[in-house]
DNA sequence: CCTACATTC
């Protein structure tokens, strides 16, 4: 037998053809490694839904996956990627035009498309996958694809050469209705379970505990003491008491002696990839037991073999949006019960396990089913911009699966109409555009448009692509190993200084090491670079540098770009030494963030900040010096 | 003086 024939999937090929030439959108339930991502599309193929030019797409809420599944089907059919069988995710592409039938992307990736081939011609059958996750982009493809869907129905009555499009939705957990009853024309099938999952027993507390990050060392302590071989994967929410655990675990277990050696690893996004792949070695379980300590990470984006128990803090690390005060922040808040049935489901991969969680059964039953969508917790001024684009006029009538709070629509619109991405009426505008086909935010995708006016693209790209990366640049906050580096005007003329002498230092890694700057964040700021670029002469700008010019005081230029992207953060000096911002009434008493180049000597009457942290004060951070006159334009 | 889940174009 074939071994794709033993995955449970192959039982209902049938069905599914079947289902999908009677119905127009298939939602598909299925648990991990049930082989629906990987053999749906081939079965597709083969049966002629890629005939005549036409392709079939499957897309990923991330990269990672994207590619590494689209390695495995090609693999499968003995062929290498690239061939019938492609992927497409930013920064990079693996498609031939002509061979190309079956091909795995990004839903973002498939966003952008849409931006050039509204209605997707190309594809017979789109396939979206991790339905469950409920991430922003897979919403918005959701309305967008519902309408395309139906726009493509009509055309067909007039023009032979257009297809119907077909949906299948592929979703982890049982929570379908709400998509049933969305899409029109659908039909539910349940696929059996994988059958690489073994059982796991799941343990609750008798009592809520007061403290899980004690209750979690404690726990782990016993099951090393009281449980066969087998390493442990414990849940927490953040970096900060992932370190916390293992060092009081360290210093429990470096006084014990056992006949098993634990050796104690995190886990976050944040590492260097060198740290995340330890997880992934080997050991010798009658010889070490590995206990990795994590953050959401190994709940959806990694999968780590030869786990067998796991403990479930019950709590979880999520951004949420407040429109009023136009800022992003991380709540911690306990998990949903589909998260928690994810997290047990990583301990019987390979073997029976058992799963700890530190709640009573009582508390798990009154946990929500799902967490709050993120596109009701987001800041959704780029997908509006987006959806502008794509002609979608008015929003409060886009039919959005869940529709988001009408504040954040509306502090959204507010903001790209003051960018100038949209008029009155609120219909897009040429500025708005070009704005939205930059693959940016829409305040830094104006600050590299303004730049052409001012001669400063040159610098203002290195700025833009410096501000958008969404993680840490700095290693360690001490300003003490960056000296070399800082520029004292302020965060953005500093972040244009680092990426320019990271390029003398030819890229180097030990340039950043030695100054504690994350050399991940740094090559990734490189790509943005480089892809910006490309989008720049498409547009026919010019990349022009300030120095070429004979501008007396060359920062004025620049921060007053940075000023057309970000009217809406500037913030004045009061008497007591803080800040209050001069449109936002609700954002006083704004301290600078020792990060701040500005932390070290400051006393301008007015700033810009980019980002606004709300800890033991509010702080804000990536500061520039301004003039109040640049703002009556 | 310092509280960064995870993603994506």
């Amino acid at each position: 037998m074939n071994i794709h024939q033993t995955l449970p999937i192959y039982e209902n090929k049938k069905d599914i053809l079947y289902l999908l030439e009677k119905y127009s959108t298939l939602i598909i339930i299925g648990t991990t490694g049930c082989g629906k991502t990987t053999q749906i599309p081939k079965y597709l193929w083969e049966s002629g839904w890629a005939d005549g030019g036409r392709q079939i797409v499957c897309t990923q809420p991330r990269r990672i996956s994207t590619v590494s599944v689209a390695t495995r089907v090609a693999d499968e059919m003995n062929q290498s990627v690239g061939k019938t069988v492609g992927y497409s995710v930013r920064f990079d592409e693996q498609i031939d035009d002509n061979l190309t039938r079956i091909k795995y992307t990004t839903d973002g990736m498939l966003l952008r498309e849409m931006m050039l081939d509204p209605l997707l011609l190309r594809y017979s059958v789109i396939m979206v996958d991790e339905a469950h996750e409920r991430s922003l982009n897979t919403d918005m493809l959701f309305g967008l694809l519902k309408k395309i869907q139906k726009a493509r129905f009509l055309k067909k009555s007039e023009n032979s050469r257009i297809d119907e499009l077909k949906l299948i939705i592929s979703s982890a957990t049982l929570q379908v209705e709400q998509l049933q009853k969305y899409f029109q024309n659908s039909y539910i099938l349940t696929i059996g379970k994988g059958q690489r999952i073994y059982p796991v027993d799941i343990m609750y507390l008798e009592e809520p505990c007061i403290n899980y990050l004690d209750k979690c060392y404690h726990t782990v302590i016993d099951i090393q003491n009281s449980q066969p071989p087998g390493d442990i994967l414990v849940f927490l929410t953040g970096k900060e008491e992932i370190d916390t655990l293992i060092e009081r675990l360290d210093n429990f277990f470096s006084t014990q002696k056992s006949k098993i050696s634990v050796v104690l690893l995190a886990l976050y996004s944040q590492m260097s990839m060198e740290k995340q792949l330890k997880v992934f070695q080997q050991t010798n379980p009658s010889m070490t037991r590995k206990v990795i300590v994590s953050t959401n990470v190994a709940e959806t984006s990694l999968t780590i073999d030869g786990i067998v128990y796991v403990v479930d803090c019950g709590f979880i690390k999520i951004k949420s949006y407040s429109p009023l005060e136009a800022m992003e922040s991380l709540v911690v808040v306990p998990v949903s019960q589909s998260s928690a049935n994810q997290r047990s489901g990583r301990a019987g991969r390979n073997r029976p396990g058992k799963c700890y969680r530190l709640y009573t059964e009582d508390s798990f039953s009154k946990l929500d089913h799902n967490l709050i969508p993120e596109i009701s917790r987001s800041n959704l001024t780029p997908l509006i911009l987006q959806l502008k684009n794509m002609g979608i006029d008015n929003i409060l009538n886009f039919d959005f699966l869940t529709l988001p709070p009408t504040n954040n629509l509306a502090s959204a619109l507010e903001t790209l109409y003051k960018l100038g991405a949209i008029d009155d009426n609120g219909k897009l505008t040429e500025t708005g555009g070009i704005l939205s086909e930059f693959p940016l935010d829409p305040q830094l995708s104006k600050v590299l448009l303004t730049s052409q006016r001012f001669h400063c693209t040159f610098e203002c790209l290195i700025i833009v692509s410096m501000l958008s990366l969404q993680s840490n640049l700095y290693d360690i906050q001490s300003h003490s190993h960056r000296k070399d580096v800082l520029i004292r005007q302020g965060d953005h003329l500093t972040l244009l200084n680092i990426f320019q002498q990271f390029q003398q230092s030819n890229y180097s890694k030990s340039w950043c090491k030695s100054r504690q700057i994350n050399y991940k964040s740094m090559t990734m700021a490189l790509k943005i670079k480089n892809q910006l670029q490309a989008y720049l002469k498409k547009f026919s700008i010019p990349i022009q540098s300030i120095q070429d010019t004979d501008e007396k005081d060359l920062t004025i230029p620049i921060r007053k770009c940075i000023v057309a992207g970000f009217f809406n953060n500037i913030v004045r000096l009061q008497s007591d030494g803080t800040y209050k911002s001069i449109g936002n009434p609700l954002l006083d008493n704004l301290y600078i963030h020792p990060i701040s180049v500005l932390s070290l000597q400051n006393s301008s009457p007015f700033l810009l900040y980019n980002e606004i942290l709300y800890t033991t004060k509010r702080f804000i951070k990536d500061l520039i010096v301004i003039e109040p006159e640049w703002l009556i334009k």
